[in-house]
DNA sequence: TCCGCCATGGGAACCGGTTGCTACGGCGTT
DNA sequence: AACGCCGTAGCAACCGGTTCCCATGGCGGA
């Protein structure tokens, strides 16, 4: 059991302190660095240091009005390729800006999230970012409210990075993106082509993004004086699977369209590969677009049309915008653009 | 300024002994729920809790021996597939088994890994995983076994998650995949094939991921008889980028080979398309073949034939394995295996 | 040579909790 | 009616730091 040293499990300051000869106080003004100590005793202090390898409690630090502020995010599935890029956006800001960074992943299931924050603010995280988006319910709004509220009196914040506002009133910031208009401009692209059956792959009926990629769908079309036939719009999820399955059963079906507009690249992706399958060709033979602008959406076959959204930039924004609020400041409410990437996989409908 | 009630930033537990006319104990043990209280007081402290919307402090809970325990994990960029799927892992089991995340990203500067793992320490984590591959250097060996013994001594542990050991001696938990099996594995079919030129678009050149794999496809070369052209190895990094800009540079190089096998899928994402730039089409002119199995793999075109890894119950067993430990015991090395899975990117050589 | 100041280090209170030990009061016994 | 027990709540010490305030000692200046 010959470990370098300190084989005591955690030495404390004041094992520092004895070990040196000096008080406790002395150690810690060695350590912060800020009060005037002599040389002979810096020294000592910091050869105690070394030979107990120590470090300072962070948790007692801060307790102490010292220490390294803490800041949260919650998202639902780290695993999808948007909500990693706005992770990562948080990520690379918040320890830019100093903040240790807590996580935790909900796996859809909403109530997990209220848990979560409360954990958060037990850890009286400097602000908890709420990433993407989720389902909407009156009671998730009057929910994530009493949230807001309760973060905001215990001085800390809530954020809600990629997700719309809550009622006026909650004391939250919000960083959104242009999530109907992306798509509105993608689906009036689409119908530019001459497009008038296009089938929508939308996520859950009752999310967020998913209903304001709809609602862009929509409008588009009635901008241009069309009414969309609403058994076009299907709803899955926002995985491959979704949209593989999604795509088997509209050709299974025997659905009239003549182009696909997928609630997410994901979603493209396994539709590209069901129309494939199907023996169809795109362009071709159908028209299909993704959304989000995922690094893979240029690779796939035909190279995907789709909407860029800067994930990355929004989460950097979400932590930045919330870290510098001046407690009485309004409320911030920053809204993103988008733009569509043109590809290959839009083209004019087939003569028919 | 009407807030809820407590508007007082944050309230302590001798805020809540006030207002309920008891003791800070009684307080902390209605709270804590495992003694004794009549139902009088128990509603009073209850009531203030709530009318002053109090959470403990997690911290101060921490120092005083009770507290969520937390567990870290590092890694280089949470936007890659495979990093984005052990991380899920590790998130659900260490939130499953009760402990909160702390995650940092190094962004591939290798210096921060000892920073964050220090401030992990000062955290009092109760094990640090470092997740995914790394530049495998003598300076980094010997540095983290630093860093594990340090950790081990504070009663910590450091896990290595889809990361070879260090040198025997070092206190930590190794929790890999055979990485370079499956690429023997997934070589050895392509040279089945009757491929004999095979360009192999590898990552970083000592990087431990991306060496393992061309330590399989060297011995599945040798294994069959075959001495690999060294000039059929060439170096980028995991990025569809870099597979697209090799590709397309050995293309332009004219290098002569029948098949690709790429380093990571996204390296094969990238390649296709450049493959496809120049008007070949897999795999009747070229086969090519990746590595990890990410979702998006199967709707590429061809769909990828690539080995599949189990990354998400790597991150699993990484946090299970380094929790559930028992001090004296040995340190674990867990291997898991790979499979291929055959798609239709890989075909015979054309004949010539 | 004496005085006073400043540089330096220690003591103790405090941050916000938990918990062992003790004291008190009400109840059931005999 | 007196005794004792038990259920309940409070005091105080402690977790591991920080920092305010004060004491001491060495030095320079008059």
């Amino acid at each position: 059991m010959t470990r370098k040293s300190g084989d005591a499990s955690r030495s404390t300051i004041r094992d520092v302190a004895a070990r040196a000869g000096v008080s406790a106080s002395t150690v810690s003004r060695v350590l912060g660095g800020e009060y005037p100590v002599s040389a002979a005793t810096r020294g000592r202090v910091m050869r105690a240091v070394r030979e107990l390898d120590y470090v300072a409690d962070a948790r007692a630090k801060a307790i102490a009005g010292a220490g390294t502020p803490t800041l949260a995010f919650v998202l639902e599935d780290i695993t999808g390729p948007s909500f990693a890029h706005m992770a990562h956006g948080v990520e690379r800001e918040a320890t830019r800006l100093g903040h240790l960074c807590l996580v935790c992943s909900t796996e859809g299931d909403v109530r997990y999230e209220l848990e979560f924050v409360e954990m958060m603010r037990a850890q009286r995280a400097a602000a908890v970012i709420l990433v993407g988006g989720t389902a909407d319910t009156p009671e998730y709004r009057e929910r994530t409210h009493r949230m807001a509220d309760s973060l905001a009196s215990a001085g800390s914040r809530l954020v809600l990075c990629g997700r719309p506002p809550l009622d006026p009133g909650a004391p939250v910031t919000v960083i959104e993106y242009d999530n109907e208009g992306g798509a509105y401009t993608l689906v009036a692209h689409v119908l530019a082509q001459g497009h008038r059956r296009v089938l929508y792959l939308g996520g859950r009926a009752d999310h967020t993004t998913a209903l304001g990629r709809e609602r862009g769908y929509l409008a588009a079309h009635r901008a241009r004086g069309l009414d969309p036939d609403p058994s076009l719009v299907l709803h899955g999820d926002f995985t491959r699977d979704a949209g593989h399955r999604l795509m088997q059963q509209a050709l299974k079906d025997g659905l009239e369209f003549s182009a696909v507009v997928a609630a997410t690249d994901m979603v493209a992706a396994g539709a590209l590969t069901a129309l494939h399958e199907a023996g169809l060709t795109v362009p071709d033979d159908v028209s299909l677009a993704g959304y989000d602008d995922i690094p893979f959406a240029r690779d796939l076959h035909p190279a995907l049309t789709t909407v860029h959204v800067p994930y990355e930039e929004l989460g950097r924004l979400a932590v930045r915008t919330a870290l510098e609020r001046t407690p009485g400041a309004p409320d911030e409410h920053l809204l993103l653009g988008t733009h569509v990437v043109v590809r290959d996989s839009v083209g004019p409908p087939r003569a028919r």
